[in-house]
DNA sequence: AAAAACACTTACAGCTCGTGTAAGGCTTTT
DNA sequence: AAAAGCCTTACACGAGCTGTAAGTGTTTTT
């Protein structure tokens, strides 16, 4: 069984959390003393740490940065508000959870889409025993968007994955990408289609085929 | 269970090749009248075809022909002298069997090596938790050595898999792909290397690491 | 031991394919 | 209807794979 490590003050939030995780069949660490967190942390060696970034005393992001250095256990950063209460929420939580486990597992690196793999590596993409290879930035598109569940990524996320910054987004030449992007998905015949929240970023989400008159 | 068809008239080989698919585990049907062949294989639907090219009446060429244009069996082309008695070309055998009737399932194309796997339409290479992109004329040499199992391969046959010709060779250019191709694996640190076969071509087989004085 | 046949290496130039740029059209919001 | 956001297409640059060429090793043969 997988241990998941909790790292949030609120305590509403983290039992919240800590039975959403339960009920998965996850087993759970809580950590409720705010000092020295990432000697708490190693000393638990879970799987996986959810880490919230409002904590009192040493800060979420130094605290994180700790533990890259010390060990290779993935971080799974969540604000606040990203993981409110709604059952829908959950369930996306646990999909991310999923994949980062199934990552980090020996034969790791293959993220599951609906009716597909995506080999994070190489990008090449499984689908209906065919294996396709995508193009480099089709496939950091394609992995941010598994990596968030079906969750809204915003653009900066996008531009982050593809050229390693956030400081400077070329709105356009994202756009070409995410053209070029769905035009290999159709040609695929993925299940998904990228759609625009307008002014935020974009989702991927089930295709709902056009069964109209 | 999968089924194997034989074509072979030579009696003895017949049945020592039915003897050994036996105790590996297939279902085995021999062809012992050798009139209307191509009818009889069709109406066992064997997941596999194996054929001696030395036939009586029908050419074996001609009916390797008459198979593939109605139907898509796979059919495992043998001459007399490639498989003699002796155990260790039956496992060589058993490999290729192996190999192509792994392609042929559905989720096939996934070829099996010492250590590691080969993708046969991304040339998408899995080792050691690791997954890499090997350039294609690589990947198509590895291709060929695969389903050959351990086999000495000749040059016109890597030549046909690189270019799907086999009239004219030009031996430089095989030299330099194979060439490039070592450099990959070693960097790769895969277990097997390309061996030359003097003026006939080249067999991939388990590597000797120099431990010597 | 010399020659011939074969095997290997390296550097270079052409080409393919993915990528960013640019310019303009479309659609939704205000 | 104007503005803001989103989308499409065509073009040119560049990285990486490939074949060519020329030359060096190595093994076999004479």
């Amino acid at each position: 069984m997988k241990r998941i490590a909790i790292v949030e003050d609120e305590r509403f939030m983290r039992e919240e959390l800590s039975d959403l995780l339960k009920k998965a069949g996850y087993a759970v660490d809580e950590i409720t003393v705010f000092d020295d967190v990432a000697g708490q942390l190693l000393s638990c060696a879970p799987d996986l740490i959810l880490l919230d970034l409002n904590l009192p005393g040493e800060s979420g992001f130094s605290l994180c940065r700790t533990l890259k250095r010390q060990s290779s256990v993935p971080v799974l950063v969540l604000r606040a508000d990203e993981y409110l209460t709604k059952p829908c929420r959950g369930e996306r939580l646990l999909a991310r959870i999923r994949n980062v486990l199934k990552r980090f597992e020996g034969r790791g690196n293959l993220l599951e889409g609906t009716g597909y793999l995506l080999d994070r590596q190489t990008y090449t993409l499984y689908i209906q025993g065919r294996s396709v290879l995508l193009p480099k930035n089709q496939g950091k598109l394609l992995e941010v968007f598994l990596l968030h569940g079906g969750e809204t990524v915003p653009k900066e996320e996008l531009c982050l994955a593809l050229w390693g910054t956030t400081e400077y987004i070329d709105e356009n030449a994202l756009q070409v990408n995410l053209t070029r992007m769905k035009k290999t998905m159709a040609g695929l015949g993925m299940a998904q289609q990228i759609v625009p929240m307008r002014g935020v970023g974009y989702r991927l989400v089930a295709k709902e085929d056009g069964n109209e008159a």
